[in-house]
RNA sequence: GCUCCCUUCGUCUAGCGGUCUAGGACACCGCCCUCUCAAGGCGGGAACACGAGUUCGAGUCUCGUAGGGAGCGCCA
């Protein structure tokens, strides 16, 4: 039998940290065993769902290269579907109609709460289900009365539970949509899902699922539950305090693949490997060696990954990405150096995208702000001056344009003065960038561009003697 | 309140009864390298929540306790 995992969100919002791991981890259990991932959008909740957020979960997908192979498929557009399960169901007696009224349903909680209690119905309607005039019934599920469901969790191990902590859940609401945990069970039995990977938080729901399953004949699917992604506090992930958004991270510069590695390891581990192109995570993904307990958003590790793949990957690959955020940081990458030497330089620099655009911004626009202090140090320091105008002669002369000539006329210069690389480095540098802070000097002046640097040179020559 | 789940360095984790005086990574500290900043190299501090039991032997198994989380809707 063929594997097919699914991931199933509700489009109430973009595509968060969490609902991307989960559907990471659908689509490696999928692809590790050659199976197939289906993308559903479970849109039921129709006061919530828009399409903004369809669309914005099918952005963040499609950013981290979550591929589906079937869907996506609309639950909306299933309607008839559940209608007709629910009806066959209350035709074999496996559901009935209920014309409780709320407010004798809200007494009963109370009821139970006050008797220390768990809320549950009490099967009213199994045996007095009359109509009552006027009210239109909801449809229940009559679950099992004794016994226990027993699962063999992926992740969690063996759960087991009594059948009566269940009760007889509403599968079809009064306003002819189906409830959640019935629309899953006849989605998954008619895709084929074979494992349910989904969040901690539906571990609660899956006994009553089981038995859903059971009613309608269908084999139950393998389960997993994931653990869920706290905050660098521990608390619960929430768009007030952290980013969440799968695609705020792209915004904050940071790689696709990165994020996918970060992702992977948080809940997942193979030895001591840190680093997993995405074929290795292929190969090597097993939902059964996830961890069980919740584990903490740590951006700082993500920075440090992001920065690897950055050092590590061809610049040519980066390119597109880069060229993204000097874009959104009012760069045109037209007017300036080639974007991949410009990578090559920053990359051991910086550990995201929007800050390597930042520092790049020197050699595509003109200096907007001299930091006055290295000013004053290095570029009014005693033999700057001669520095400055014995570089800006050898840099003239150059015939070719590359870092390394530009390294030899350095050096040229060291030797003619007599003075050390530091001598010569920092004007330089507060010259060219307008700060002491940039890549190796050669690089610094090559990126600028042969004139463009000559330019910054007179520049800052006549601002030291100003 | 009830049910279910979780618990190894600050964080992510390795560990699947002896090889654990508990390993790696991020972060932190120190040294080296050095034209600035980084990156890199080397080194350091840092954890089995607690208590019983099973066993010749427990981080690893069992049960309690404590702490944390989830669920208990005509939401998903």
């Amino acid at each position: 039998m063929t594997v097919r995992t699914r991931f199933a969100p509700s489009p109430t919002g973009y595509l968060h940290i969490g609902g991307a791991r989960t559907a990471l981890y659908c689509w490696l259990e999928a692809r590790h065993r050659g199976g197939q991932f289906i993308l559903r959008i479970e849109d039921t909740d129709r006061e919530r769902s828009t399409e903004a957020a369809v669309r914005a979960i099918l952005d963040g997908m499609q950013w981290l290269g979550l591929q589906h192979d079937e869907g996506p498929y609309y639950q909306t557009l299933r309607m008839d579907r559940y209608r007709q399960v629910a009806e066959d169901m209350v035709r074999a007696g496996k559901a009935y109609r209920c014309y409780c009224s709320r407010e004798r349903l809200d007494a009963l909680r109370e009821e139970a709460m006050a008797k220390g209690l768990k809320p549950r119905y009490d099967g009213h309607c199994r045996t007095h289900g009359e109509p009552v005039p006027g009210v239109t019934p909801v449809i229940r599920f009559r679950n099992p009365d004794g016994g226990t469901v027993v699962f063999d969790d992926k992740v969690k191990g063996r759960v087991e539970w009594s059948n009566e902590e269940l009760d007889d859940l509403v599968i079809f609401r009064s306003d002819g949509f189906p409830t959640y945990n019935f629309a899953v069970v006849v989605d998954d039995i008619d895709m084929k899902i074979t494992d349910v990977i989904r969040g901690d938080d539906h571990v609660n729901n899956t006994p009553r699922q089981i038995n859903i399953y059971h009613a309608l004949g269908a084999p139950v699917p393998a389960f997993a539950h994931l653990p869920m992604i706290l905050d660098k506090d521990g608390k619960k992930l929430s768009k007030r305090t952290n980013a969440v958004g799968v695609m705020e991270y792209r915004d904050a510069g940071y790689l696709p693949h990165a994020l996918l590695n970060y992702l992977v390891r948080l809940g997942w581990s193979h030895g001591d490997q840190e680093i997993f192109s995405v074929q290795q995570m292929i190969d090597l993904f097993d939902i059964a060696d996830v961890n069980k307990s919740a584990s903490r958003f740590d951006t700082e590790k993500l920075g440090w990954l992001n920065q690897q793949y950055l050092k590590n990957d061809d610049p040519l690959e980066i390119v597109p990405h880069f060229d993204w955020h000097l874009r959104a940081a009012g760069i045109d990458p037209a007017a300036g150096p080639d974007p991949a030497d410009v990578i090559v330089a920053l990359r051991d620099r910086v550990q995201t995208l929007k800050e390597m655009a930042e520092r790049a911004r020197i050699w595509y626009a003109p200096i907007e702000h001299w930091d006055e202090k290295a000013v004053q140090k290095h570029l009014r320091a005693d033999g700057a001056a001669a520095v400055l105008a014995a570089a800006r002669a050898r840099f003239a002369a150059l015939p070719s344009w590359t870092p390394e000539c530009v390294h030899k006329a350095i050096e040229a210069v060291a030797a003619e003065l007599g003075v050390g690389m530091g001598k010569i480095a920092q004007p330089l540098r507060v010259a060219i960038t307008g700060t002491q802070v940039s890549p190796s000097i050669e690089h610094t002046v090559y990126l600028a561009g042969q004139s463009n640097a000559l330019r910054r040179i007179d520049d800052a020559i006549a601002r030291a003697a100003g």
